[in-house]
RNA sequence: GCCCGAAUGGCGGAAUUGGUAGACGCGCUGGAUUCAAAAUCCAGUUCUGGCAACAGAGUGGGGGUUCGAUUCCCCCUUCGGGCACCA
C-alpha cells in the first residue's frame, strides 16, 4: 500500500466531524490552555500561502497541549463588520451581508482542506445580531463610566452625578476632554442639554466635536491607526483634518496603565517598543503665560521647564481658541491669510514638506513669567492642535525647530544652555549647564529642571504633568456596515442609551447602502429606523471595524450565552488568552484597543486579567519571488519597447526603463540570478497582455517582434533576463501560490510540515515550491516504516537500544523545540529520527507507537492513519504525547574534542565516570596532541563536562 | 531624524546557559538501478592549497573581554520593520 494523502485526509476529516472529536467543554477538572489566532476579516481575496503559517503553528501548539493533557480552548471566527468587507461589497456590487456569508463559506472550506482542530460550534461573527447585541452592550458600559484617577479605574457615571450634585467639581479627579469646574449649585441649575453636555466631557466613550481624520473616497472618519503616511491604510486614499461632531473612546485615560501594563506581558520586544512609543509618554510640566493686555492666559507643555529663561516667542498652533481673540487688527490679513494656507494643505502636504518653516505673527505679546519681558505670539503649523495644550514657548536654544523658525523670521535667540563640556550633544539632549538664566545659572541640566518645576508651582504658575502622544479613538463611522451605536437623541439633543431588553439594536436592511459624499451617514437616510423611538433621533453612525474585534476572545469562552457576554464561569476558567498569535500589522490598532477595553471590563469586575493576552506571537510574512521585465518609458517607432535587463545595464539606460511584473511562471528558472524569459515564454506574456502584441522585445543577442526574431548575428535564441526580487506575495506582483494547489499535489499533512519547516515563525521568508520535495519524501519515508513493498511490515519485536535512543533523542528535541514554538527544527528532528529508523530497518510497534502519537500536531491525518495501522481504535489526538526516558539517551563514553588554545586538535573517548584528572593525563598524552605541545608550556588544562578538553600552551 | 530587529555555504536555515560552526532540506556533482526517463537508493558538497593524509582561513567590517566568541561589550556598514514637526 502507498502513502495517498488525498484518501486519507479525506477519510479522517469525515471522521473529525462525524464524532465531534475537537469540540471542546468547560471541563474545569482539567487545567486548561488557550490558543488563539488572530480571526480573519472575509475578504474576496481568498488565502494565499502565507495566511495559514500563524493557523498552522496555532494548531501544533493546541495538538500538542491537547495531547499534555491540558483542556485546551482553540476557536475561530470571523470579524465580518468594518471598512474592508464594505469595499469589498461595494466593489463588487452585491450586499455586504452576502458577499460576507459567500467569503465566509470560502474561508471556512479553505481552512477545513488544512486539518486545523478548532472547535467551530465555539465560531463567533462580529456581524451576527447574537453577538453585536454584546459589543453594543460593553459599548454602554462604556458609556456609564468615567475614569476616575484618584481610583486609578473606571466608575460609574452615576457616581460622578453624585459627586457633583454634592460639591459640584470640588474633589473630582477624573479623566477629561477638557478641565470644566462649576459648584454643585450651578449643576442644580443646569438644564437637562448643558447637563448632558457635561457628563459627555467624562464618559469612556463621548461624542464631541473635534478634529478628525477625514478620509472623502471612503466618505468616513478614521483612527489614527488607520491612517498611514497621510493617506488612509485601506486603498491609500487622501485624508484630511476636519471639525465633526462625533464618538470617540477615552483610550487616553488608561495611557499609563497601557504602558506599565507592556511590563507584565510575554510580547516580541518589537512589539512593545511600538506600543511604547505610539503611547508616547514624556515628563514635564504645564506653565502659564499671561498675555500682555488680555485677561486670557497660555498655558503650555513643555519637557524642558529650565530652558524658560531662553524663551523668546510662543508658538500658537493655528486651531488653537485663541488664535482670533489676540490677533491685532494690524496682523489680521496675515493671520488669516496662513490659516486659508494651513487649510488648503491635506494630511499628506503637511508630512511631505516636514522641513518648510511657516508661520504668521499674531501681533500679541506674551509675557515670560521668569524675565518679565514681552515675547511676540506667533502661529505655526508645526505645533500641533491635538498634543499637550496646543501651544509652546519657543526657545531657540533649545530645540532644533524653534531654532530655525527664529532664525527664518529674524526673532530673538538667546543661549540658555552652555554644552561646551558635552562636545557629541546636542541640544535636545539633556545635558550642560544653564547660563543666562538667573537663579539657575550654573546648575546642570537636570537640576536645574528639578528647580524650575518647584519654582513654578510655587509660584502658582503651573505644575508637572506627564503628556501620552495617544489621543483617543475616533469612534464614528460614517458608513453602513458595522455595528448600530445604541443611543438615542430627544428633540433637545439631549442623549441617552437604549435599554438592555432593546439590543441588540439591529442594523437595518438597506439596498442603499453606500456612503454618501457628505459626512451624513447611510443609516440617516433610513427615516423609519432613525425614527423608532417616539420622539426620538437614533445614532446614525456605526461603530468602526475595532470594537467587535476588541472583545471576541472572550465571547469563544461561551459563544451562546444570551444572558451575559460570557458567563462568569465560563471566564474564570479560560481566563484569558496564553497564546496569542496573528501578525505584526495590528500592533498598535486591534492590540491597543483590545487592551483597553480589557482593562475596563476588568474595572468594572466583568472580566477576571487585567491583560487578555499572555504569550504573543507575530508571524512572519512568507514572500513570494517577484519578476519584472524591463520596458523602455519611450516608445520606439510607436511600438512599446522591452529590453533584457542585463542587456539595459550594460547600455546604461536603467533610469529610462519601467520595471512591469509577470507572471512567474512565464519567467525560466524564476527567482534564480538567471532567470530569463525566451521566445515561448513571451508568447505566452503577449497573450496574456495583448497590448503588447506588437511589443519590441530585445536582448544583446537580437530583436524580436511580431513572431520574428532577428538575431544580431551571433546564432542565439532570444534570452531576456529578467530582474528578480523577494517581495510580497500579493496578486499585483503575479507571484501567488494558493495552498489549494499544494494541498492537491502533496497533502495538507505535507504542506503543514512545509510551512513550519521554511524557517524560525517570526520571521519573513520567502516560499520556494521546490523545496517541498523534501518533505514529501520524509513522509513517505515514514509511511515506509510501516508499509515495506506494499505489505505491512509492523512487527512486535522488541526494539534494540539502538533503536530507542533514536526515538528518545527525537521525542525530548521534539518536546523542547514545540515548547519554544521552534517547529522549523522540529521538522528536522523528525527526519533525523525516520532517516534512522531507516537506516536501522527498524519497524518495531514499541517505536513506531510514540512516534505517530508525536507525529499527530503535525501531520494529523497521517498520524490518525498510521495509528490505525497500529491497531489503535480511538484518534490518536486524545492519545499522550510521548515523553522522552533519558535512561537510554545516556552514554558509557564521550567522544571530546582535544584543543590546543581553543582549536581542535584531536579527539579521545572517555567513559562517563572518568575522572577528570586521568582525561588530562590521557590528553596530555596523545600523539596528535605531543607535536603541538612539544617545545610549549602548559598553562593548564580546561575540562568541561561533556563538551570539551582545552590544553592552554604558551 | 528617532525607536526596534537582522546579517552564517550556491539557497532556506541549524547551533540550550560562551565549548567540535554549517544540523535538516533544496540545489549541484558523481555513482547504482533502468533499453531510456521519472522515481528510488548510495556517496560527496564552506572556501583556499594538496592525489591524499593534512594544513590554513572562515559566521557583514573593525576593535575588546576570555583558555575558548555565531553567542557577551564598544564602534562602523548594509538590509528589513515601525514612528515621524509630539515641544
Amino acid at each position: 500500500m502507498d502513502y495517498s494523502p488525498r484518501s486519507i485526509e479525506k477519510k479522517w476529516k469525515k471522521y473529525w466531524d462525524e464524532n465531534a472529536v475537537y469540540k471542546v467543554y468547560n471541563d474545569t477538572s482539567k487545567p486548561k490552555y488557550y490558543v488563539l489566532d488572530m480571526f480573519p476579516y472575509p475578504s474576496g481575496a481568498g488565502l494565499h500561502v502565507g495566511h495559514p503559517l500563524g493557523y498552522i503553528a496555532s494548531d501544533i501548539f493546541a495538538r500538542f497541549k491537547r495531547m499534555k493533557g491540558f483542556n485546551v480552548l482553540h476557536p475561530m471566527g470571523y470579524d465580518a463588520f468594518g471598512l474592508p468587507a464594505e469595499q469589498y461589497a461595494v466593489t463588487m456590487g452585491v450586499h455586504p451581508a452576502v458577499s460576507t456569508n459567500q467569503n465566509i463559506k470560502m474561508f471556512r472550506s479553505q481552512m477545513d482542506n488544512l486539518g486545523f482542530s478548532f472547535d467551530w460550534s465555539r465560531q463567533v461573527n462580529t456581524s451576527d445580531p447574537n453577538y453585536y447585541k454584546w459589543t453594543q452592550w460593553i459599548f454602554l458600559k462604556l458609556y456609564e463610566h468615567y475614569y476616575d484617577n484618584d481610583a486609578d479605574k473606571a466608575m460609574p457615571i452615576s457616581d460622578l452625578i453624585v459627586k457633583f450634585e454634592g460639591n459640584g467639581t470640588a474633589g473630582v479627579n477624573a479623566a477629561t476632554s477638557e478641565d470644566v469646574s462649576f459648584t454643585a449649585e450651578a449643576w442644580q441649575k443646569m438644564s437637562p442639554r448643558e447637563r448632558a453636555d457635561i457628563l459627555m466631557n467624562y464618559r469612556l466613550v463621548y461624542r464631541k466635536e473635534s478634529m478628525v481624520n477625514w478620509c472623502e473616497a471612503l466618505g468616513t472618519v478614521l483612527a489614527n491607526d488607520e491612517v498611514k503616511d497621510g493617506v488612509s491604510e485601506r486603498g491609500g486614499h487622501p485624508v484630511v483634518q476636519k471639525p465633526i461632531i462625533q464618538w470617540s473612546m477615552r483610550t487616553t485615560a488608561y495611557a499609563e496603565r497601557l504602558l506599565s501594563g507592556l511590563n507584565n506581558v510575554d510580547w516580541p520586544d518589537a512589539l512593545r517598543a511600538q506600543q511604547t512609543n505610539w503611547i508616547g509618554r514624556s515628563e514635564g510640566g504645564h506653565m502659564v503665560f499671561d498675555i500682555d493686555g488680555h485677561g486670557d492666559k497660555i498655558k503650555v507643555f513643555t519637557t524642558r521647564p529650565d530652558t524658560v529663561f531662553g524663551a523668546t516667542f510662543m508658538v500658537l498652533a493655528p486651531e488653537h481658541e485663541l488664535v482670533a481673540k489676540i490677533t491685532t487688527n494690524d496682523q489680521k490679513q496675515a493671520i488669516d491669510d496662513y490659516l486659508e494656507y494651513v487649510n488648503s494643505r491635506s494630511e499628506l502636504d503637511r508630512i511631505s514638506e516636514v522641513k518648510n518653516v511657516t508661520g504668521a505673527f499674531t501681533g500679541a505679546y506674551a509675557v515670560n513669567p521668569m524675565t518679565e519681558e514681552n515675547i511676540p505670539i506667533w502661529i505655526s503649523e508645526y505645533v500641533l492642535a491635538g498634543y499637550g495644550t496646543g501651544a509652546i514657548m519657543a526657545v531657540p536654544d533649545g530645540d532644533l525647530r524653534d531654532k530655525k523658525f527664529a532664525e527664518h523670521f529674524g526673532l530673538n535667540i538667546i543661549p540658555v544652555v552652555d554644552q561646551t563640556m558635552y562636545p557629541d550633544a546636542g541640544p535636545e539632549d539633556k545635558v550642560g549647564k544653564m547660563i543666562n538664566s538667573g537663579f539657575l545659572n550654573g546648575m546642570e541640566v537636570k537640576d536645574a529642571i528639578e528647580a524650575t518645576l518647584e519654582e513654578i508651582e510655587r509660584k502658582g504658575i503651573g505644575e508637572r504633568k506627564i503628556n501620552y502622544k495617544l489621543r483617543d479613538a475616533n469612534y464614528s463611522r460614517q458608513r453602513y456596515w458595522g455595528e448600530p451605536v445604541p443611543i438615542k437623541y430627544d428633540a433637545d439633543g439631549v442623549d441617552s442609551r437604549l435599554p438592555d431588553n432593546e439590543l441588540p439594536l439591529e442594523l437595518p436592511e438597506m439596498e442603499d447602502f453606500e456612503p454618501g459624499n457628505s459626512t451624513e451617514a447611510p443609516l440617516a437616510r433610513n427615516k423609519e429606523w432613525i425614527h423608532s423611538y417616539e420622539g426620538y433621533r437614533l445614532e446614525a453612525d456605526t461603530m468602526p471595524g475595532f470594537a467587535g474585534s476588541s472583545w471576541y476572545f472572550m465571547r469563544y469562552m461561551d459563544p451562546n450565552n444570551d444572558e451575559a457576554f460570557a458567563s462568569k464561569e465560563a471566564m474564570d476558567y479560560w481566563e484569558s488568552v496564553d497564546l496569542y498569535i496573528g501578525g505584526a500589522e495590528h500592533a498598535v490598532g486591534h492590540l491597543m484597543y483590545s487592551r483597553t477595553w480589557h482593562k475596563f471590563l476588568f474595572d468594572i469586575g466583568l472580566v477576571p486579567t487585567d491583560e487578555p493576552f499572555k504569550k504573543l506571537v507575530n508571524q512572519g510574512m512568507i514572500q513570494g519571488v517577484i519578476e519584472h521585465m524591463y520596458l523602455k518609458k519611450e516608445k520606439t517607432d510607436g511600438f512599446s519597447h522591452f529590453i533584457c535587463a542585463r542587456h539595459a545595464a550594460e547600455l546604461n539606460i536603467l533610469d529610462k526603463i519601467a520595471k512591469i511584473p509577470v507572471y512567474v511562471d512565464f519567467v525560466n528558472a524564476y527567482g534564480t540570478p538567471d532567470s530569463y524569459m525566451d521566445i515561448s515564454s513571451i508568447k505566452r506574456f503577449i497573450e496574456w497582455r495583448p497590448e503588447y502584441k506588437n511589443a519590441i522585445f530585445e536582448c544583446s543577442g537580437g530583436v524580436y517582434q511580431k513572431g520574428e526574431y532577428k538575431s544580431h548575428g551571433t546564432a542565439n535564441d532570444l534570452h531576456m533576463f529578467t530582474d528578480s526580487e523577494v517581495g510580497k506575495m500579493s496578486k499585483r506582483y503575479f507571484n501567488v501560490v494558493n495552498p489549494d494547489d499544494i494541498v492537491n499535489n502533496y497533502g495538507a499533512d505535507c504542506f503543514r510540515m512545509y510551512e513550519m519547516f521554511l524557517g524560525p515563525l517570526e520571521q519573513a521568508k520567502p516560499w520556494d515550491t521546490k523545496g517541498i520535495e523534501g518533505v514529501s519524501k520524509f513522509l513517505r519515508k515514514l509511511w515506509s516504516l510501516f508499509y515495506a513493498d506494499g505489505e505491512l511490515a509492523v512487527s512486535d519485536e522488541a526494539p534494540t537500544k539502538e533503536e530507542f535512543k533514536v526515538l528518545h533523542t527525537a521525542i525530548k528535541k521534539i518536546s523542547t523545540d514545540i515548547e519554544r514554538l521552534a517547529f522549523n527544527t522540529c521538522v528536522s528532528a523528525f527526519m533525523v529520527c525516520v532517516n534512522d529508523l531507516k537506516k536501522l530497518n527498524s519497524h518495531k510497534r514499541e517505536i513506531l507507537d510514540p512516534l505517530t502519537r508525536m507525529l499527530s500536531p503535525f501531520a494529523p491525518h497521517l498520524a490518525e492513519e498510521l495509528w490505525q495501522v497500529l491497531g489503535q481504535e480511538a484518534s490518536v489526538t486524545t492519545a499522550d504525547f510521548p515523553v522522552a526516558d533519558e535512561s537510554y539517551l545516556k552514554e558509557d563514553s564521550i567522544t571530546y574534542p582535544i584543543c590546543i588554545n581553543g582549536k581542535k586538535r584531536a579527539t579521545a573517548d572517555f567513559a562517563v565516570d572518568t575522572s577528570k584528572e586521568d582525561m588530562e593525563k590521557a590528553s596530555l598524552e596523545l600523539e596528535a596532541i605531543q607535536k603541538w605541545i612539544d617545545g610549549k608550556t602548559i598553562r593548564k588544562v580546561i575540562i568541561v563536562p561533556k563538551r570539551m578538553v582545552n590544553i592552554v600552551v604558551g
